[in-house]
DNA sequence: ACAAGACATCGACGATTGTCAATGTCTTGT
DNA sequence: ACAAGACATTGACAATCGTCGATGTCTTGT
């Protein structure tokens, strides 16, 4: 009767030759301890998607540099070249995703940008 | 023979009530003169893309807060709870989007964080 | 030489995305 | 009341994406 193998698998060093030589080096988990939780991950996940759009970027680029601090929508469709549509699709995720507000004026929708929103990212890329 | 009737489009207020009043208010075409070009965009929107889904993000947060500085792909299949194909496509995502670097020693990959390209993100979030 | 393990690549699948024409809703000047 | 304009919504399409099982490549200990 043939004994049961257990297969050992390999070990890799824990900390690769050169320590950092700081002074608090904890032992145990420290990788699992500040590690982002699921639901927050997923959430930044979604702010970042809304910037994932070269047309996107423009259009809070426009709204966020201008003058007044506001652009109407109708300023923005010649910019980025695209169908007025599409520029109102990419509009309303940059909304959604709380980067710019709406305001509707009349006939008119202005954009502004959020700064705290763009703020709360700016603070994950630590 | 009816006149052609030549089409008034609708004239928003050019800066709508609340001048910023800064002294100096550009009269040509401000709006257009710092957006950022279409090949920016492009580039930037890509680097966005690469964090636009939570897996990444724990990745990139796992890895950039090593205390060593460098995490062992084995070490990281565990904790986003993917399949080690998923996590070894999401790291390749990270690397092409100059986010994290890939170091091949022996038999494990070492990933470290790329503060240079997390900082040109931060900045383009003025 | 061989086997086992770490990691990457491939192939396939459903799901999501960017785009625009067509259409709808609302506001305003006549 | 009416027509025109500003903007949003809908529906459809190709393209891209996230996921995993299967497989491939390379390194290492025996």
């Amino acid at each position: 009767m043939a004994m049961q193998i257990q297969p050992i698998p390999r070990e890799h060093p824990v900390n690769p030759a050169q320590q950092p030589l700081t002074s608090l080096t904890s032992c145990c988990a420290p990788l699992a301890a500040d590690t982002l939780a699921e639901q927050d991950a997923v959430g930044l996940a979604s702010a970042f998607a809304a910037l994932a759009d070269p047309v996107r970027l423009r259009l809070l680029n426009l709204i966020a540099t201008a003058p007044s601090g506001e652009v109407c929508a109708c300023d923005l469709v010649d910019p980025v070249g695209k169908s007025q549509p599409t520029v109102s699709h990419h509009l309303k995720i940059l909304v959604d995703a709380q980067l710019i507000t709406r305001e509707k004026r009349g006939v008119w929708a202005w954009y502004r940008a959020r700064p705290d929103k763009l703020n709360e990212l700016r603070t994950f890329l630590s």
